[in-house]
DNA sequence: GTCTATAGTCGGATAGAC
DNA sequence: GTCTATCCGACTATAGAC
């Protein structure tokens, strides 16, 4: 692997994010992340062997460094109530930074391209690890800890994420998302 | 319009829906959804003008009609106990018959095609209103009526049962969905 | 490793006969 | 209204020169 080599897989990897994240995964073709990357678009099919392949690739990176993100702003959280407002900091970064849009975008395309499905499934278990984690954490020794099954918890947690990418990005002019995360904030007290 | 016309177009938006559900959005081509009609391929341009429009007359009659069953399933509901659990039976419907999954691949869809998000807005307001008018009548008169904001709790809702179709059509083997609405019936009691 | 060139496929859309 | 036939464009993927 010379170093040019991986030049360009850097350089198709983060294209691929930006393509996708500015122009939605139907435009995200072989020959517009080739021309975002400035290389050609055999390439493409050369270091990945497919666009599917280098979408994975770019998800995976970028998966990772926004979970460590989400890792290290909970890391010592210990009520509901703070992890609320964290979550909804992380929320908006995404919403301005696109990150966690990808894969919003993917889990849509995969609905449409069913072969994608498993191998995104494979990518998302670490967000649920991190949920089952963080919700076992923040339940532990309060009295919700008997009615929260952790594992369900997690599971309504990604799922509800999920579901206000989409709106939220169906929808980039309503206010909504913020309105929500300032009403979560005055519920949130509840919870201790 | 002539009686054979009116079959043609019925027949294209019944054949329009299932293709979505049992292909994806990828495949529902108008030569695959003609094919599945029985009819021509130029009909789809000749009734509906373009595959999107047919589509989207699509997703009208089945949202219409769904939302009825809700309608009709939630009107006499008066705790969150029973709306948990007359919800879950509903959303086990549409995963079984694959109606509401159609919302879902097209919101899928519509990241990709940016063209669709905003008729597709649209065409979910009845969603959100009538998740508004529920949620104010079930929180009407009881102590959460003063924290849960309406609008707000609304949009959450909606935006959990996308998510909710989104993950179960990702991994249709995860049997977390049913789990799920177990532990929403053990925890409903909570909220009278 | 990277490029050019191109084969092969598929879907949207329309013209024109019936 | 419905059909046949066809054009056009966009994409994936590969072969082969450099």
């Amino acid at each position: 692997m010379t170093d040019r080599a991986e030049q360009t897989r850097a350089a198709l990897v983060a294209a691929a994010l930006e393509t996708l994240k500015e122009d939605g995964f139907a435009k995200t073709t072989a020959r517009a992340i080739a021309q975002r990357a400035g290389v050609n678009q055999a390439l493409v099919f050369y270091h990945y062997g497919g666009v599917n392949d280098l979408l994975l690739a770019a998800l995976e990176s970028s998966s990772a460094e926004r979970l460590a993100a989400y890792r290290a702003a909970l890391a010592d959280v210990t009520t509901p109530a703070v992890a609320f407002e964290r979550a909804a900091a992380l929320y908006c970064e995404d919403v301005a930074g696109g990150h966690v849009t990808v894969l919003a975008e993917l889990v849509g395309a995969s609905l449409a391209h069913p072969e994608l499905a498993p191998r995104l499934v494979e990518r998302m278990e670490p967000w649920f690890a991190f949920t089952r984690e963080t919700v076992a954490r923040l339940s532990a020794g309060s009295p919700l800890e008997a009615l929260v099954p952790v594992r369900e918890t997690s599971f309504v947690v990604v799922a509800l994420f999920l579901g206000l990418n989409l709106l939220n990005r169906l929808d980039p002019e309503g206010a909504e998302t913020q309105q929500l995360f300032d009403a979560l904030q005055r519920a949130a007290p509840l919870f201790t």
